[in-house]
DNA sequence: GACTTGGAGGTACC
DNA sequence: ACTGGTACCTCCAAGTC
C-alpha cells in the first residue's frame, strides 16, 4: 500500500525483546494512520589512533561476543560495522555497534572497557531521538510512504509496516485538537473527588458530572458517581479521536489528578489508541503520556517558548488568554463549594466549560509554533512541548551531527555536573554607568543577536577549544588567564550560523508576506539562536564549554567597549550601554547612519550594529543609594520615548509585578509627563494628589496589593518574608499554595505599634484598613523620588509639607 | 532598644 | 536541575553599641 503521511506521535515498543518505532499520524484526507518501522538501534565505540588492522579486528570479534542479560531480556550484539567518522571534528576511527535491545545500550557499552577503546558513544540518546536521527523520518514532515497492512494492536483506520518513505511538499495540516479541563473539590491531587470533566473540540462541547443536575445546560452529561463519569470521559475522547489532548497545567493537575482517581475508583484510564493506561515519566516536573494523542500542557509549552514576549505577569489561564484571545476566564467563588445550590452548580458548569473552551482557542492560536518548533528541532510534538530550551538547542544539533559525520559527545552524569556546577560564575556583561538627568536626542544602537554572532566569528566551542598554540586565538579572560581557540569552522559554529541565517530569511520573507507560520518559524530559529550562547554555559550539556561561553562573554565585552569608543571619538556623548546596545546625543541622522555603516565595516564575522531607534528623550535616574553611599545613577533602569511617542520603560517599578498598581501607575504617568511634555511640575502635582488621596482612605484595595511570587516550598524560607507570612495565612484558610503561587496580601494598619512590615500583613479579602504610612514611604515615595530628584525636586520634603497642610 | 550591615529573596535587563 | 551573568531594591536576621 502507498499513502501520504504526516507522523505527529512517536513511540518505541518491543516485540520479543527487539524494538519497533510505531507512529500515530495522519493522511491527507483526515485518515488515522499507525506506521510501525523497525529500530536498529546502535552505539559507537571509538577506536584509539593507531590500532593495527589486527588489533581492531581482535576487538571487533571481543565485541561481538557481548551479551547481557536484564530480567528476563537478554540482549547482545548483533552486528558491527567500521567507520571513518569524526568526533569534535577529529577524525575517528569508530566501531558501530548494533544492539538487540537498544534499552540495554548502555549496560553494552559498560563491557567495552577494552584499553583499545578510547571513547563509547550515543548510548545515552532517547530511543526516538535516535531514531530521527538514523531515519529521517521528521516529525510533522509529509511523507509517501509504502509499506504492508500490519494488524496491530491499535485503534487508528490503518496500520502499515513501513518499507520506503519518500519526503514530499507540504499540505497544509490542522491537527484535531480537543482541549480538557477537570473541576476537584480539593486541590491536592486525588485527596478530593472529580467534581466534573469539561472537553471543547470543534463543533464540540461537553460537561461529564456526577453532581447535581436537575437545572443543567444541555451541553452537561450526568452519571451515577465518580466512576461512570470517568469511564464516559475515556470513550468521548476515544470517540473525538484527536491528535492532541491540550489542557493548561493539566501535567501538574488534571491528568495526575483523574489518574489518581481512576486508581482509587479502580478504573483503567485507558485513554491511550492501544487501550494503554495514561503514564507519567519521573523528572522534575511530572509529564503524562497517553499512547498515540499528543497529550500537550499548554502551561508548559508557553513558560518555555511564549512568556518573554508576553505582558502578562503570571502565566494564568485568565491572564495568558485575556492578553493571546482578549477573553477572560468566567468568574466562580470556590468559597461556595462547601454548599453548592442547583443555580451554583450551573455556573460551575458553565466555569469550567468555559476553561477547556479558552484552552481549546488558545492552542488553535499556539499552533503555529508548536508546529515550527517541532519541525525546527526535528522532535516530536510532546517532547517539544516540554523540553527547557537547552534541550531544544541540543535536540536541534543533534539532528544535525550526521551532516559532519559526527558522532554526538556524551551527556553529562552525576560527578561531571557535581563539578560543572561548583565552578565559580565567570565574568559577565558590560553594562555603563550612566548620570541621572534627562536628555534630549538620543540613538540607540543594538548588535544583532550579539552572543550567537560572537561565537560563529570567533567560533567559539568545544571542538575549537584548544590548548595554548600559535595558531589559534587568544582570548584574555582576565583573571581566569587565557583561553585558545582554533581557526577552523567547527560543526556549533556552522549549525549556529546556519541558525542565524535560517532566522533572518524567514524576518525577511515573514515583513513581505506576513502569515502566522512564517513568525512562527522566524521565532523559532531566534529563540533557539538566543539560548545557544547559556547552552554553552549550561552544566547538563553535552557541549558544554565554559571557557567558550566566559570568552563569548569576554569578546563581547571588548567589542561593545571599541564600539563606545568609536562613538565617543566622534565626539558624541554616551549616556548608556547594557551587553550589546549603546545609547548615545546625536545631532545629525545622516551622520549618526554613516557612523554606524563606518562601525559595521570594522566587524569581524558576522558580527552586525544595527540602529535600534531614534528617541525623542530620555530619563536616567540615581540609585536609591545607602546611607554614605555616594550617589550614582542605576543602570538597567530608564525610560525613553521615540519621535512617534512611543514610550519604552526597563527596569522601574513601572514594570514590576512586586510593586502595588498604587505606584507602578503613578510613575508610569509621571514619566509619560516627564517625557511626552517635559512637564515635571504637572507630575508633582498628581504626586500631590495621590499623596492626599491615601491619606484620605480614597484608595480602592485593590491598587495597593502586593503580588510575590512563592518561588520555594513554604518550609524551606529561611527568611520569613512578608509573602511568606502571607502563604501561611492562606494555608490555614485551606487555600491551595504551592510553590511558583503568586501570593496577594497588603499591609494593613495595626492596632499596637509593630515594626516589621510582616507583622501586617493581610489578605485581599481579610478585613482592615491599609497601612497610610507603609505606602506612602515604602511604595509611592520611593517610586517617584528617584525621579524628582532629577529636577532637584526633594519629594520626601514636599510629601512632609503636605502632611502638615492636611493636618491644619 | 536603636541602629548598622550582610544576605536572602524576588524580579528585571540583556 | 533542566540556557548565561549583571543589577536593583526590600526586608529580615543578626550583630554592635
Amino acid at each position: 500500500m502507498k499513502m501520504h503521511f504526516i507522523p505527529i506521535d512517536y513511540e518505541a515498543f518491543d516485540i520479543n525483546d527487539k524494538n519497533y518505532i510505531r507512529m500515530i499520524g495522519r493522511n491527507e484526507k483526515g485518515k488515522q494512520i499507525c506506521l510501525i518501522d523497525n529500530f536498529e538501534g546502535y552505539f559507537w565505540a571509538i577506536l584509539k589512533n593507531n590500532l593495527s588492522e589486527k588489533k581492531i579486528k581482535e576487538v571487533i570479534e571481543k565485541i561481538e561476543k557481548i551479551n547481557v542479560e536484564k530480567g528476563q531480556r537478554k540482549t547482545k550484539v548483533e552486528k558491527t560495522e567500521l567507520h571513518n567518522k569524526k568526533f569534535l571534528g577529529k577524525n575517528v576511527k569508530a566501531i558501530k555497534i548494533f544492539v538487540t535491545n537498544y534499552k540495554d545500550a548502555h549496560d553494552v557499552a559498560d563491557k567495552i572497557d577494552f584499553p583499545e577503546i578510547e571513547k563509547r558513544r550515543e548510548y545515552d540518546i532517547s530511543i526516538t531521538t535516535k531514531y530521527i536521527m538514523d531515519r529521517k523520518i521528521l516529525p510533522l514532515n509529509w511523507y509517501e510512504i509504502e509499506g504492508e497492512l500490519e494488524t496491530h494492536d491499535i485503534n487508528t483506520d490503518v496500520c502499515l509496516k513501513l518499507e520506503k518513505a519518500k519526503k514530499i511538499d507540504d499540505i497544509e495540516f490542522m491537527p484535531k485538537i480537543l482541549a480538557y479541563d477537570i473541576e476537584a473539590s480539593e486541590f491536592e491531587i486525588g485527596k478530593g473527588e472529580v467534581l466534573m470533566i469539561s472537553l471543547y473540540g470543534k463543533n464540540f462541547k461537553k460537561v461529564l458530572t456526577w453532581k447535581s443536575c436537575s437545572k443543567k445546560q444541555e451541553y452537561v452529561e450526568c452519571f451515577k458517581d465518580e466512576r461512570e463519569m470517568l469511564e464516559e470521559f475515556v470513550k468521548q475522547v476515544k470517540d473525538y479521536g484527536p491528535d492532541m489532548l491540550v489542557g493548561y497545567f493539566s501535567d501538574g493537575f488534571d491528568l495526575p489528578y483523574l489518574r489518581a482517581r481512576a486508581d482509587k475508583n479502580k478504573i483503567k484510564l485507558a485513554l491511550g489508541l492501544d487501550d494503554s493506561n495514561v503514564s507519567f515519566s519521573r523528572g522534575r516536573i511530572l509529564s503524562g503520556r497517553i499512547s498515540g494523542i499528543v497529550h500537550v500542557d499548554l502551561f508548559r509549552f508557553i513558560e518555555t517558548a511564549y512568556s518573554q514576549y508576553l505582558q502578562s505577569e503570571t502565566l494564568s489561564l485568565d491572564e495568558v488568554a485575556s492578553e493571546l484571545l482578549k477573553e477572560n476566564k468566567k468568574e466562580f467563588d470556590f468559597s461556595k463549594l462547601k454548599k453548592m445550590g442547583e443555580d451554583d452548580w450551573r455556573q460551575f458548569f458553565e466555569y469550567n466549560l468555559h476553561d477547556s473552551y479558552l484552552t481549546f482557542n488558545l492552542a488553535e492560536k499556539i499552533w503555529p509554533d508548536m508546529l515550527e518548533f517541532s519541525k525546527t528541532i526535528q522532535e516530536p510534538l510532546y517532547d517539544v512541548t516540554r523540553d527547557g530550551m537547552s534541550s531544544n538547542v541540543e535536540n536541534y544539533i543533534l539532528h544535525n551531527l550526521e551532516r559532519f559525520n559526527e558522532i554526538a559527545e556524551k551527556r553529562p552524569i552525576h560527578d561531571e555536573i557535581e563539578k560543572r556546577r561548583a565552578l565559580p560564575k565567570y565574568e559577565g556583561a558590560f553594562v555603563f554607568q550612566p548620570i541621572p538627568g534627562l536628555y534630549e536626542d538620543i540613538a540607540f544602537f543594538d548588535f544583532t543577536s550579539m552572543y550567537s554572532s560572537v561565537i560563529v566569528s570567533y567560533n567559539l566551542s568545544l571542538q575549537n577549544f584548544v590548548e595554548k598554540s600559535k595558531d589559534a586565538l587568544e582570548v584574555d579572560l582576565g583573571k581566569e588567564g587565557k583561553a585558545y581557540f582554533s581557526k577552523e569552522k567547527g560543526f556549533f559554529g556552522e549549525i549556529l550560523e546556519e541558525i542565524i541565517n535560517k532566522r533572518k530569511e524567514y524576518k525577511k520573507e515573514y515583513a513581505k508576506n506576513p502569515s502566522n507560520l512564517l513568525k512562527a518559524r522566524s521565532n523559532a530559529f531566534k529563540l533557539i539562536a538566543n539560548a545557544s550562547y547559556g547552552y554553552l554555559g549550561f552544566f547538563g550539556a553535552r557541549y558544554y564549554c565554559r571557557q567558550a561561553a566566559a570568552s563569548a562573554a569576554a569578546l563581547a565585552r571588548k567589542s561593545i567597549i571599541e564600539t563606545i569608543d568609536k562613538i565617543k571619538e566622534e565626539g558624541h556623548k554616551v549616556i548608556y550601554s547594557d551587553t550589546d546596545s549603546v545609547a548615545f546625543l546625536y545631532d545629525n541622522k545622516e551622520k549618526t547612519l554613516e557612523l554606524l555603516k563606518k562601525i559595521n565595516k570594522g566587524l569581524p564575522g558576522i558580527m552586525e550594529l544595527d540602529l535600534e531607534d531614534f528617541y525623542k528623550r530620555g530619563l536616567f535616574v540615581s540609585k536609591r543609594n545607602k546611607k554614605d553611599e555616594e550617589e550614582s545613577g542605576a543602570k538597567k533602569k530608564y525610560a525613553l520615548v521615540n519621535e512617534q511617542g512611543k514610550i519604552k520603560i526597563r527596569g522601574f517599578e513601572t514594570v514590576r509585578r512586586d510593586w502595588c498598581e498604587l505606584a507602578r501607575n503613578l510613575q508610569s504617568k509621571i514619566l509619560e509627563l516627564i517625557l511626552k511634555e517635559g512637564n515635571e511640575k504637572k507630575a508633582l502635582e498628581i504626586v500631590k494628589e495621590t499623596i492626599l488621596k491615601i491619606k484620605t482612605r480614597k484608595i480602592d484595595k485593590k491598587e495597593i496589593t502586593i503580588k510575590t511570587q512563592l518561588k520555594k516550598a513554604l518550609s524551606e524560607y529561611k527568611a520569613i518574608t512578608p509573602h511568606v507570612i502571607a502563604a501561611q495565612k492562606m494555608l490555614k484558610q485551606g487555600m491551595p499554595v504551592s510553590q511558583g503561587a503568586v501570593i496577594e496580601y497588603f499591609i494593613a494598619e495595626t492596632r499596637e505599634k509593630k515594626s516589621l512590615v510582616r507583622e501586617k500583613v493581610k489578605l485581599p479579602d481579610e478585613k482592615g484598613e491599609y497601612n497610610v504610612e507603609y505606602y506612602l514611604n515604602n511604595q509611592i515615595l520611593p517610586a517617584v523620588g528617584n525621579i524628582f530628584d532629577v529636577f532637584g525636586v526633594n519629594i520626601d520634603d514636599i510629601a512632609k509639607g503636605s502632611s502638615q497642610r492636611t493636618l491644619f
